[in-house]
DNA sequence: ACACTTTTTTAGAATCATTATAAACTGGAA
DNA sequence: TTCCAGTTTATAATGATTCTAAAAAAGTGT
């Protein structure tokens, strides 16, 4: 298993669950965009044994605090994760409440004019509604 | 009072609590920025008479369904509404978990080059997480 | 003022995503 | 294999938000 070292790595250890939650977020050709719901769902048409709820919010949240994962702010009831960690933007869809990668390519360079005293830029991210 | 006037146009009895709760927001120079439960505390001192929490969740949704406040998407357990409803950007001060408004010209125009089929662009919104 | 209708307020209950708890289990080091 | 820190799990608790339904207030017409 190619998760086996990168979990050992983070001082992760690499048990059924995680392993079986990082096949299901990472074995795909392009960016995942989810919910907890949503990825429970796909946990459990992955595979036989169920994983508890509890143990899908340790590990996103353990991944998240990793790099592996990051929060994407949307206003939405339920919070929104992403296995694109770089610095990128989004569409969001609001009729169908999916997210949709915007490369930096697609928006150009920001330019930020303003500072504040004493603080540092950590982000700079784009959120460009739809509507039908 | 100047806020009769401007609920009765939008369908909406100016009654005691909601012209209060608009001093609150409204009477201001600046742009602001609240959870509710700021909002509750503001209320609380700017009046003798208590406004039940409920009221005050009716008053902000109807508020935001007429254009007066909209929500500004943001990592947290509470939801932001923001007296600002002009297109604009802002700064996230984690720490502080405040909001900072960015104007347009904090910014410089975005562009947006993908599109995606039979969507609109409704809004583009930028958000500059702030840390130490 | 009064009667009548509609909207609004309110306290409290319900909802639901998320987090906490604490007991059982497991991985890996020795 | 023994041991222990880390992990999983079912379940309870939390907390922001929404719902409910009865009381109060506002608007309308008389
Ligand atoms: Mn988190
Ligand atoms: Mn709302
Ligand atoms: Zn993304
Ligand atoms: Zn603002």
């Amino acid at each position: 298993m190619k998760y086996i070292e990168k979990l050992r790595n983070s001082g992760l250890r690499p048990t059924k669950q995680r392993l079986q939650i990082c096949e299901v977020l990472f074995d795909r050709e392009k960016t995942f965009h989810f919910t907890i719901n949503e990825l429970e769902q796909k946990i459990k048409n992955h595979t036989s044994r169920k994983i508890s709820l509890a143990t899908v919010y340790n590990t996103v949240h353990a991944f998240e605090k990793k790099g592996y994962l990051k929060q994407i702010p949307i206003n939405s009831s339920e919070t929104y994760f992403d296995t694109n960690v770089t610095d990128h933007h989004h569409f969001y869809d609001l009729k169908e409440e999916k997210l949709i990668d915007l490369e930096n390519s697609d928006v150009g360079p920001i330019n930020i004019l303003k500072r504040i005293n004493g603080k540092k830029i950590k982000s700079v991210e784009v959120l460009v509604k739809l509507e039908d």
